[in-house]
DNA sequence: ATGCTCTGCTAAATCAGTTTAGCGACCACT
DNA sequence: AGTGGTCGCTAAACTGATTTAGCAGAGCAT
């Protein structure tokens, strides 16, 4: 790679001028008294030999390679580590700045060879990235620079990136209220682990928390709240089942992801049930699948992208320490419809 | 980052050696002839310090980074990307080596940026990946050193990976014939464009040629094929709609990614038919909407793990020319049964 | 005593940049 | 004539590693 690049010295040499002229004039340093004549031979020098620095060099003296680590627990597993990564790509272009990409996949040991990995390199500061929005502790190897957490928030009050769940829960029941369902409102997904411990996961215990304050503030509680092992659609695929065993059928449906939302569009297929004429359906997360879904599935976006850019521009901007909400916004899709009759 | 890391010098003069031989020692040179004890002085020394090496200042000497750089198009949009990249770290993790990630959105400016990006870094080497298998022509500033193409080939003879496509359309042809089905099998995801330009993609072209030539073998051929403008569940919907509305049923229906087949299975669904009872389904892909389908649908995985890891080692221990062709193992899953009556 | 080899180690160059300190020429002023 | 300041530029140090060339001392033979 890169054989024969021309350094800074042919640079000078061509320009006739020393390497710490060229230097100045390429970095485009106020206060020298170079001549305007000087730069002019050493941008056409620089043109010519198709100069490009070596950062390796460069960063060797100034102690900045303009690379930001992104340390992510497990990248795989989920489709909207895309986005989180396409978002902090672009946001670190914008800024002339480059991702260092690496995964623990939640393993102590590959953690800690990841992180000296990144930080034998030199890089400026480090992205620590969830894949699911849960507390954790952060590694004291990376405590030496800056940190953000990503889609995670620390004990140790380092500047992180969150969704805003609560809001998005507030922002579910309103639209359910404001379509006219009140006492026949029911909540497919709870789980106590995932409510109750913020190692595991934030989201739920936010989402559950804006759900019922709005749905509060309006007098009106569920009708009923199915317990799910898990967020996957054989789980909420159940739980509608299980909801449309009792003798009051639910007017809608809040599903705490998309994945149980297909799974209960699954059950009530085969109930002969239509969304939305008979019961609305409404989740989190736009999942591709929700728009794939006939009807359309309504659902509250994990604003990844947005999250992604929002950490990097926290790195390198510095940011405050208490978290950075992003909005989580509302896409209105057909399975929305005021209730029957 | 990294403030007040111990140098080498910091290790050489606590084990009261220099640093040539703190440098000899820690990188295991063989045919020095230092002592064991000094060995073990410096050893000691590099332990109590902490030391890592600053790996810019040895790739300044050593024109090696241990990074490894890997641009692609487009990363986001696709939920297979993650598998692709996640393959990529592991191998480069046990390697030793680093993923530096740009992409290029399919701009040139991006590209351009992004090339040079990596190349200022001095990689040592570059994986060019697309996310829709095709053809491309590689900028020519990478192909100053080793360059794997993943998930594309181009005509510069250059090392690819690419997937089986073409044997897993052998492969889904022959477990329907296998199951019994003949003269009504049906292909729904036709498409010009992707089967007539490599550009766009491969993946169609080697599918129909493969599923075309196994039962061509055992003397079958389509009931019915159809075109559709996307690969997108609506298209297949609406494909299925059109099959339906024809005299002759299909027993068994091809579809040409998970997508499709999954706007298929609605289709079906409204008409009142069952999966597999009254028609198979099998498709390509395995999207994780295909396992959570009901029935499961059965489709040939493309192997994007196995293609970033080896794309890695291609990278990394030199490859033929020739392009490496992955499998794309079938999983066979409830949407398969033997034809009614 | 001299020359030779072998052992165990080090000084210094090198990689490609940035940065500090300062040099010589020219001009103005006293 | 001497002094001081500005202008336009450069030499050399520095970053932290690797690598080449070679030095001092011991052991041995002649």
């Amino acid at each position: 790679m890169g054989r024969n690049r021309a350094t800074l010295a042919d640079v000078a040499r061509r320009a006739g001028l020393s390497k710490t002229a060229a230097s100045m004039v390429l970095n485009g340093r106020e206060g020298t008294r170079l001549s305007a004549e000087a730069h002019q031979r050493v941008f056409a020098a620089a043109e010519e030999l198709g100069y490009r620095p070596n950062l390796a060099a460069r960063s060797l003296r100034t102690r900045k390679t303009a690379t930001i680590a992104f340390v992510s627990d497990i990248v795989a597993t989920t489709r909207f580590a895309g986005d989180l990564i396409r978002g902090a790509l672009d946001a670190a272009r914008e800024r002339d700045h480059v991702l260092l990409i690496t995964e623990t996949q939640g393993d102590a040991t590959f953690e800690q060879y990841a992180i000296e990995a990144v930080l034998d390199r030199q890089v400026d500061g480090v992205i620590y990235a969830a894949m699911a929005t849960r507390r954790l502790t952060v590694p004291a190897a990376i405590l030496g620079g800056p940190v953000v957490l990503l889609n995670a928030t620390s004990p140790d009050g380092l500047p992180s990136v969150l969704p805003d769940d609560e809001g998005a829960g507030r922002c579910v029941a309103a639209a359910l209220l404001e379509l006219g369902h009140r006492d026949a409102i029911a909540l497919i997904g709870r789980n106590r682990l995932k409510e109750d411990d913020p190692e595991v996961s934030l989201a739920a215990r936010a989402r559950l928390h804006g759900i019922r304050q709005t749905l509060g503030e309006a007098d009106v509680s569920l009708l009923a709240e199915c317990f799910c092992a898990e967020w996957l659609p054989e789980h909420g695929y159940a739980a509608m089942r299980a909801l449309l065993s009792k003798p009051k059928r639910p007017s809608a449906i809040i599903c705490m992801n998309d994945r149980l939302a297909f799974g209960a569009y699954q059950a009530l297929g085969e109930a002969g049930l239509t969304v939305p004429e008979d019961i609305s359906v409404i989740s989190f997360d736009d999942d591709p699948i929700a728009a794939w879904l006939r009807p359309s599935l309504a659902t509250t976006a994990l604003p990844h992208e947005q999250m992604g850019r929002r950490s990097v521009e926290l790195l390198l901007d510095g940011g405050a320490a208490e978290p950075s909400l992003v909005a989580m916004p509302l896409r209105r899709r057909q399975s929305l419809a005021p209730p029957a009759g």
